[in-house]
Order: C-alpha cells, then structure tokens, then sequence
DNA sequence: AGCACGCCGACT
DNA sequence: GTCGGCGTGCTC
C-alpha cells in the first residue's frame, strides 16, 4: 500500500508551482516531516504538507507520473500545526508561494545536508544536549524594580495583550524583557520565549545579558542566537535546540519570528519601530506584524517595546473604547537621571551667516565641551567627503553612469563611489567633459565635515595635559563612524572602545552610532541637517527622523553625573516646525497624536492599507508597460468588479531611485481602506500579473514583486 | 532558480 | 564535421 503525500519545496516565485506537489510514499508520514525528494534531476528537501482539498479544482496527477519520496529526515519532530498555519498565513498576506515560504524559513544547512551528516549532527547535538550548567543561581544581581517597572510588569501578567510597553530611553524596558522572560520560564518548565532586536549586531549586550541572567538559570544550552551573521552550521545548532525544545530563549533578528519553537509562550519585540523588522526581498514580511500574528496563534503573550513606537502600533493602542487591540504599558521616567532629560536646543540657520555648515553658537558649545574634558557626537546622514563633484565651467557633474544617482567624492582614497551600484573610479584631474582643471566639490559628507571641524576646532586645547609639547593641553581629537570608517570587521568596536576610553573628543557620524550604544560621558549631541525629512515625499520621514532624534538625546549624559548639562543641538531652518517643538518638549504623544490626525485626513496608513507593485526591466517603458497592462486588465478578471470596489490602483511611476546598475524600476500603489478586501484582490490579481509577464508588454520584462503595507512608497 | 533541450557561429 | 552561445520551458 503506496500513499500519496502533499510536499512543499523551494520553488521559486515565478515557476507557476504555487502550492505543494504530489509524491508516492510507502510510509504515511504526518505533515510537518521534513523529507528528501526528488525534484527533476536534482535532490531537494521538502516538507510534507497538509493535504488538500479532495474538492480542489487543481487537476490531480497523474498516479503513474508520481515520483517516490527519498524518505523523512530521521530523528527530527515535524514542525508544528502553529507553525504550518504562520507559514501558510504570511505565505498568503505577502503573496508569496507556501513553499518558498516555507523552505526559507528553515536553515539553508538543512537543505544541503545528507542525511548520513545530518544523523551525525544530532547525535552530537543530543550529547551536549543535558542542561547541566543550571546550578540556580544568576550571575546577575536582578536590581530592584522601580514603581513603574513593577507596575509595567504586574499588568502583563495580569492580562493577555498584545502589550505596547512605551518606555523613555534609560527606562529600564530591558529589565522588564528579563523579568516577563524569567516568570515565565520558572512557573512553566517547558515554555520557550523568543525576543527579537531589530539588529544582533548592534546589541550583543543584549545577548551578554540575557545569557549571564539564564545560563546559569536554565543551563549553558537555555539562550540561543538566531540571525544571519551567524555560520551555517551555528544557525542549524541553533535552530535544532529551539526545535527540540532544549533551547528555552531564542534571540533573533527578523529571520527568528520564523524559528520552530514548540513551547513558545512569550514573544519580546524590541525597538518594535524599527524599520528593519520589514523584510526587503523575497517575502516582504514584517517580523513584528507576523509576531503579533504569531502570538495569537500559539497562545503566546506578545510584547512591544520602544521609546518611539510606530505609529501604527501607538494606533493599536489607544484605549480600547475607541477601538485599541494593545494593550499600552508605560514607562516615562529615566532611571537613575532624576528626570534631567537632554535641553533640545534648535539653532535657526535663517539668522547664521550663508552656507555656514556650523552655526557659531554651536561650534562655541562644542568647544567648551572639549575644553571640559566632554564628548559630543555629531550627526550627519551623508557619508563620504561630498555627495557630488561639479565643474563650474560646463556643468558637469559625478553622475553614475549605471544609476540614476551622482556618485560620491571620497577624498580618503581619491575615488568616486556610487552608493547605489557600487561602481568606482579614481576621482579625474579635470572634468572629463571639458577638461577644465577646477572642478569643485559640492555638498558635504561625514568624511569633509570631520576635516572641517578640526580647522574650525584647530586652536582648542583638551585640559589636564602633562605633555611638554602642548604645556596648555593637546589638540581635540576627531574622530568618524560610518559605514566606510567600519567596514573591516571589528573595526566598530574598536572605535567604540576609543570613544569610550575617553580617547576621542568630538565624534562625527551617519545614523549607525544611534543605534544601541550607550556614550556616557558625551554630553553634547547635534543633528547639522535636521530638515532633511521634514518635506519628504515620503509620509513616513517625520516619524523616523523624530524617532532618530529621540533616540539620539537618549545617547546624551547618561551617566547620572553630568546629565544635568547635557544637550541635543539641532540646526534647522524651520525651528518652529512642530516635529522639533514635540522633540523639545520630548513628548512622544504630542508627536504622535499630530502625525496621525494628518495621517487621517490623508487616509494613509494606519487608516488605510497599501500595497506596492514593483517592476524592472532595461528600459523603463517595459517597467512601466506591465504594471499598466496588469492594472488595465484587472477590470477584465472573473468578479473585477466586485474586487475592485474598495480599492484604488494608482498609475505607474518610476521609483525614486529610477535606474539602479543599468536596471529600470517602475512601481504601482495600491490603496484600499480594507485590509480584507486588498487581500482579496492581490490574490485574485496575482494570475494576471503572471499572465501578463507573459504577453507583450511583458516582454523584456526582468522582475516583478508585490510588497505589501510596504514602508518605503 | 536550476537544468534541460534546441538551434546557429568559430574551431580541432 | 564538433563545441558552445544563451533563448524558451519544465520540474509531482
């Protein structure tokens, strides 16, 4: 007696194998078992799948063109029904294929390995696998919680959430995550918590903390790391303990909302705003949306914590009786800073003298920081030494020739760098077009702006110096941390040791140095371009540059000492621009509660849902031909009508960043004040998308993909 | 995506 | 006469 088994495999988004494919199998294996198959000349893993419905209209295959399974991977559980139904739900909400799906959650080591390696693994796996270290007792003396800590803390318990926890930067939201992790795991043996961070990278002081608190708990196996700067072979370890359930916290970025955890009761989402959550290729998933989604499904108590929420989150939890689903825990006091938060000091650059980068009452600050023996951090989102070359004579300027972007003069090594595509070359004597030999940088970077604070800084002395060469103390001491001063690995930390050991004075960088670290002792932090977002055509600019702000006050003085002097500095043209006057106020809700009154009258997100369609070709009348062949012909679909009753399908255009490495992008929004009914119609759509790749306006056609509540339009 | 089959230019 | 270019097409 043979059975015929439902089997998912990787197939890609545009093989027309949507669902899962049919194989012969003497062993009536349940779904969830992970299984080898044979996938026409290659060898693939698959994942038995839940059978379909007998009255499916899919053609059924033939029983004599049914391949047989290889057979299960042996010694392995079957992923759980929770598991299967989060697969099929994010499959189905992001429009990709189950399997695909599927097969991308699982680590890639799987794939590959042969199942003579794999038996070897878990043997040794089950070996190391006796929780042994756990002797009770923390490493970690837990501190006393404060008032609102604890109250925080008695209400998750209490109720069943979701929970917004709306806690200040330095309110101690990491103690509380402790705290709901560690009630959890002692009342209830098995139970497994998961905590996401936007970037593991970025805090593996995180990691460092939650393994001193519950190693020594729940034994040396009890916290495992799960994200994409891992090796294979650690991301498989990781995965088999927390599919096993030895593992009892898993500590993951994005990728970990897809873990097997068969306990799971907790889910933690840190910095829940973060845009990293979302997912930028394949499955353009939101980890924090499909945590939610998660939580609900496995009966597990799902947490959001952040000092700036989305403002999609903060809608979620308003007061229930105007319709709120989260439940909003708050936190607003530092701990330790007797309330001293940072003075926001704006400086209107309408009064400072033309095309001054620094604005003379703020180079004075920085300088009397320097002469105390104080830090300042600088804030310029603009990495390189100038965002474009120009010759004055015939108006050429650093175009790339690949993108529709200029490249970036990096005076460093004397090159011109495209950000977009990468393409490089050594910066010309004279314009190439002319051959005039005064061609001038225009703008500033990170790389002039570090150049240009030390000649503005040149006669400034650091005090206490004992050195004969400088008797009234030595020069300031500059330093830059973005993405170029970073790139060899362990350099980041390197220069943070330096900033921490007190060896740099003034500290120049992109966003990267808001994330996550904790500067002490600067006492000064000043953002040179603050308008940048305020008239985005992106809706959702104000929100990050609000939330970039906050968090970088938060980096100021925290330490207890000198926190009564420190400041936040921002040059801006437009000082009174609410944006700043909530930031001064360091009000949250005020912000809030402005950004989505605006958002309303707009109907845009959280008021409404949107989805995006993204198409390049080689020119960008093929990108743009599909999307308007397929928006046309959505009328013509079985039932257009009634689908495309709620939704609005706007033109096509080109992306903002129209040609990237000689490639076109064209991009569709589509609108509808039902989530359901945007749902329904992308699913119905998807055919005619495939179809019409497959006509004449798809011709020449290199990719299409639907990113839905997409967070970049 | 892989990996076929399949039909036209420069080489032993 | 072959080796090999990458243009369509399929994988239970």
């Amino acid at each position: 007696m043979s059975h015929c088994l439902a089997v998912l495999v990787q197939t890609p988004a545009h093989s027309q194998i949507a669902g899962a494919l049919s194989y012969r199998s003497a062993l009536a294996l349940p779904a969830g078992t992970l299984v080898r198959v044979p996938l026409g000349k290659r060898e693939m893993l698959g994942l038995v799948w839940d059978a379909p419905d007998p009255g499916a209209a899919q053609a059924p295959i033939a029983p004599e063109k049914l391949r047989s399974l290889i057979g299960p991977l042996e010694g392995l559980a079957p992923v759980s029904p929770a598991w299967r139904q989060l697969v099929t739900f994010a499959a189905g909400y992001y429009q990709r294929s189950v399997g695909e799906v599927a097969l991308a959650a699982l680590p890639p080591q799987l794939r590959e390995l042969s199942t003579v390696q794999l038996a070897r693994r878990l043997k040794r796996h089950a070996k190391a696998g006796t929780p042994n270290a756990a002797n009770g007792v923390s490493d970690e003396d837990p501190t006393v919680l404060t008032p609102e800590q604890a109250l925080a803390l008695a209400r998750f318990e209490a109720e069943s959430g979701p929970f917004l926890l709306f806690g200040a930067t330095g309110s101690g939201k990491t103690e509380v995550y402790l705290r709901c992790v560690q009630n959890l795991l002692t009342t209830q043996p098995q139970a497994q918590a998961m905590v996401m961070v936007p970037e593991i990278n970025l805090t593996p002081q995180l990691e460092a903390r939650f393994r001193s608190r519950f190693e020594p708990l729940f034994g040396e196996q009890a916290v495992v790391s799960l994200h994409s700067g891992m090796s294979p072979a650690q991301r498989l370890k990781s995965w088999l303990a927390a599919h096993s359930g030895a593992a009892r916290i898993v500590l993951g970025t994005r990728m970990a909302v897809f873990a097997s955890l068969p306990q799971l009761r907790l889910i933690i989402v840190d910095e829940e705003h973060d845009p990293s959550y979302k997912s930028g290729e394949g499955a353009r998933y939101s980890a924090r949306d499909l945590a939610v989604y998660r939580g609900r499904l496995e009966g597990a108590k799902v947490l959001l914590g952040s000092a700036t929420p989305s403002l999609e989150s903060w809608h979620h939890s308003r007061p229930a009786a105007q319709g709120g689903r989260y439940l909003r825990l708050e936190m607003p006091s530092r701990i330790g800073l007797d309330a001293a938060l940072p003075l926001v000091r704006r400086v209107d650059m309408t009064h400072q003298p033309k095309r001054c980068v620094i604005a003379p009452p703020l180079l004075d600050a920085i300088a009397q920081r320097v002469a105390r023996g104080e830090q300042s951090l600088i804030f310029l989102n603009r990495r390189g030494y100038a965002p474009v070359l120009h010759c004055s004579d015939c108006d050429w300027k650093s175009e790339c020739p690949h993108c529709s972007a200029y490249r970036v003069f990096h005076k460093i090594d004397r090159t011109l760098r495209c950000h977009h595509c990468g393409y490089t070359e050594r910066v010309p004597r004279a314009c190439p077009a002319c051959g005039n030999p005064d061609i001038t940088a225009l703008g500033r970077g990170t790389e002039r702006l570090e150049e240009h604070l030390a000649e503005l800084l040149a006669d400034v002395r650091r005090p206490n110096s004992v050195s004969e060469q400088w008797p009234a103390g030595e020069p300031v001491r500059i330093a830059r941390i973005d993405a170029d001063s970073t790139r060899l690995k362990g350099e980041l930390s390197a220069q943070l040791a330096r900033v921490h050991a007190g060896e740099v004075d003034v500290l120049v960088g992109t966003q990267m140095i808001a994330k996550g670290h904790d500067f002490r002792r600067i006492t000064l932090v000043a953002a040179i371009n603050a308008d940048g977002a305020l008239f985005s055509s992106d809706f959702r600019a104000p929100e990050r540059l609000f939330g970039l702000l906050m968090q970088a006050t938060g980096r100021a003085g925290r330490d207890a000492d000198i926190s009564g002097v420190s400041e936040m500095w921002l040059q801006t043209f437009h000082p009174q621009h609410p944006v700043f006057e909530a930031l001064k106020r360091h009000d949250y809700p005020a912000f809030a509660a402005g950004q989505l009154a605006e958002r309303e009258q707009a109907a845009l997100p959280p008021f409404s849902f949107q989805a995006l369609v993204r198409s390049e070709a080689r020119t960008q009348e093929t990108a743009q031909g599909f999307l308007n062949a397929a928006s046309a012909a959505a009328s013509s679909m079985a039932d257009g009508a009634a689908l495309l009753q709620h939704i609005t399908l706007y033109p096509s255009v080109p992306m903002g960043m129209q040609r990237v490495a000689d490639v076109e992008r064209a991009q569709m929004l589509i609108e509808s004040p039902s989530r359901a009914a945007l749902q329904r119609f992308l699913s119905a759509w998807q055919a005619v998308l495939h179809s019409t790749r497959g006509q004449a306006e798809g011709k020449g056609l290199l990719r299409w993909a639907i990113d839905v509540d997409p967070l970049l339009i």
